[in-house]
DNA sequence: GCTAAACTTTACATCATGTAAAGTTGACGT
DNA sequence: ACGTCAACTTTACATGATGTAAAGTTTAGC
């Protein structure tokens, strides 16, 4: 009586979940609010997740897919140098952050209390790392990587630096713009992980 | 009946606050687990402190009287180089976030569902910055801050790179010890905001 | 017109914070 | 001794969110 043609309910959750999740106004995103955005009971998102960590994660992976993640990666995998790869890698996964960057908060915020929360969370950032190491060892590869770091460290420090809530506290807390933060990051990167 | 001589109540349970928040295994800390710690009833928590966001601010400042916080900052103001200055600003607060990790990371948790936890937080983050500031002016003043950054711009990143989750994201999640995480900070620091 | 899937409604368990109020205890002054 | 005050304990309850449980309703498809 609700849905005339198609939009699987499932999806219709997750892009409730989702949008919500961008624009909350200093209130968090309960349960029910995401069921009354989707036009759902509160009980129907129980039927197709079992809990807000799963419902959390799946949504992470429905944006990877609406927003070609691969893509993403593979023009930075494309470079010629290792440090035009360094700056692509940059520019691909700060680019991602803001759109990730609403539930990656509720994700994060879960971690405390949710120890599945917190593996899974864990696992994505795993992956994330693993985007740094390769743009460090791309660099490595070309003998650009300044001779006092290690690749291990080199890679340590570039993910903390593009790390999530570093992007929330210059483009949020104090106001960057999305240029100004990607601009700042590759010259920060380039600066201490660049030999010369 | 249980306090023979004197340690004041609220001291006590301030320090059985931190001293399980330092040490958390896994669970969160509750209102009366901190009231165990510290003998006492969980109502009787609440007769020295209104709520939980009030009981971790003294402890943060509870903290700042027994670490002498303004003994370590003076150290850093005494420089007599800009370059020299920004270093020891570095150690000095590097030095002091493992102290108040634990808290910190009790307020900031809370941050999303309280907004007074949010705004004190800020309030005291709005300090760190204001050293961040005072040590990029420093450097600027002795002409020592890269050409390609302005004040703000670069108070902005040191106070970014310096965040406590970036101290966590280094030392918890990816095994640094302590002192390389100062003498690394120290270099990326100095790499990007450094002329020369 | 039957059935099954998708959903709604209602109800309840749990857990932590915080409020409320009445009872206990011990130190202290007079 | 007596009373009183402050610091505490005990018990009870409100709230707000997650999650579980179960019975009822609607709709599509056959």
């Amino acid at each position: 009586m609700m849905s005339s043609d198609r939009p699987p309910t499932r999806d219709r959750i997750l892009d409730a979940a989702i949008e919500l999740l961008q624009k909350r106004g200093e209130k968090p995103v309960r349960m029910s609010d995401i069921a009354k955005a989707a036009g759902l009971s509160r009980q129907a998102v129980y039927l197709n997740f079992p809990n807000r960590a799963d419902l959390l994660m799946a949504a992470v992976r429905h944006l990877d897919d609406k927003q070609d993640v691969e893509a993403r990666l593979a023009a930075s995998r494309a470079a010629t140098t290792g440090e035009e790869r360094l700056s692509l890698w940059v520019e691909a996964w700060g680019n991602y952050i803001p759109l990730i960057h609403g539930v990656a908060r509720a994700l994060m915020e879960m971690q405390s209390k949710d120890p599945d929360a917190r593996a899974a969370w864990a696992d994505r950032m795993a992956g994330v790392r693993r985007g740094c190491a390769a743009a460090v060892a791309a660099l490595a590869r070309d003998g650009q990587l300044t001779a006092d770091l290690d690749e291990g460290t080199a890679t340590d420090l570039l993910f903390a630096v593009l790390s999530v809530h570093g992007w929330e506290t210059l483009r949020l807390d104090l106001g960057w713009s999305q240029e100004k933060y990607l601009d700042q990051m590759k010259r920060l990167v380039r600066a201490r992980l660049l030999a010369g």
